[in-house]
DNA sequence: CATTAGCG
DNA sequence: GCTAATG
């Protein structure tokens, strides 16, 4: 098994740097000291070695743009993971004021401004904000700035293919009502991403408990919103609603509903990481100990299982 | 070595 | 924050 790699490597390094320039600029310091940082990124990702490799001879200072403050920030990532100019810039912004970053035409000063105005840190709210013209009502936006942003968000999440939590959770909401009203089952659940209540959403997932699979992927395919349809199985089907959301339901067994719902709650990563657990410690779990870890563990286990019987693919 | 102008 | 120039 590959060693747990908390080593940074060059390119996570010169990440973190250009993140340091800019919170440094979303914090309103010297704005060359954030060029600064961004120069050194860039000189990182172009250098041939790695940085654990020049730490330890002491050649950080050879790297263009590397001086004191940067090469003890990269000295303190490649032994840490992390840097403590980092961690202070992160103490000082207002989370998710960088994630704002993101919106071609909006840079750190309209962030800030933004943010201190309306303490807006996310993109739907940007966005909700825009849609209400509330935006132009801030000094040095007006009408044509707002529109901008609302187009640039618009072009963000075409580029992405994913949606916002909100807008899937509405499509998701819509689809999981018909199927109650329609199956009159009760056990039918988001899962995935959008369970997790992550900001943007790839696919809803939606599992059903049940014995009597086809006749709900009837249903399921041929509900109102639906716009097309991928596939239909026995264990899964896919739909396309609304623009372009996909929508998978997989119908499992009532006894299996809770480890389905776990393993496709996810993440990937985070099965896998419970998945490894659970194969570690089988052998020690004869049956006395009552933990969430355990259970969770076996339940992955079994749904795991389950699903490479029935050969169907993970989230 | 310390100070400082310039940097985009 | 870094670099090069200056004294």
């Amino acid at each position: 098994m590959p060693r747990e790699a908390l080593t940074f490597d060059n390119d996570a390094i010169a990440k973190v740097l250009d993140e340091i320039g800019d919170l440094i600029e979303l914090k309103g310091e010297n704005v060359f000291r954030a060029v600064t940082y961004r120069a050194a990124a860039r000189a990182i990702r172009d250098l041939r070695e790695p940085l654990s490799k020049l730490v330890e001879e002491k050649r950080l200072k050879e790297i263009p743009k590397v001086g004191p403050s940067v090469a003890e920030a990269i000295e303190q990532l490649v032994a840490t993971g992390v840097s403590k100019r980092h961690a202070d810039l992160q103490a000082a912004v207002p989370p998710g004021l960088l994630t704002l970053l993101r919106v071609p035409g909006v840079g750190p000063a309209t962030a800030r401004m933004i943010y201190d105005h309306l303490r807006i840190t996310t993109i739907e709210e940007l966005e909700e904000a825009a849609r209400d013209h509330r935006l132009q009502q801030l000094p040095k936006i007006q009408a044509k700035t707002e529109e901008n942003i609302l187009k640039s968000i618009a072009a963000l999440r075409q580029r992405t293919g994913r949606s916002l939590l909100h807008e899937a959770r509405a499509s998701a909401s819509e689809m999981v009502a018909y199927l109650k009203e329609r199956t009159g089952l009760e056990r039918i659940v988001v899962a995935g991403s959008l369970r997790r209540y992550r900001e943007t959403i790839g696919d809803v997932d939606i599992v059903v408990a049940s014995d009597a699979a086809p006749p709900i992927m009837a249903m399921f395919v041929a509900a109102p919103t639906v716009e097309r349809v991928l596939a239909q199985g026995d264990t899964k089907s896919s739909v396309v609603v609304d623009r372009g959301l996909q929508i998978d339901l997989r119908v499992v067994p009532p006894e299996s509903f809770g480890a389905a719902l776990l393993y496709f709650t996810g993440s990937k990563e985070h099965n896998v990481r419970l998945r490894g657990i659970a194969l570690r410690r089988r052998s020690r779990w004869t049956g006395s100990r009552r933990s969430s870890v355990r259970i969770a563990a076996r339940s992955m286990l079994r749904a795991s299982t389950a699903c490479r019987r029935s050969s169907t693919s993970p989230t």
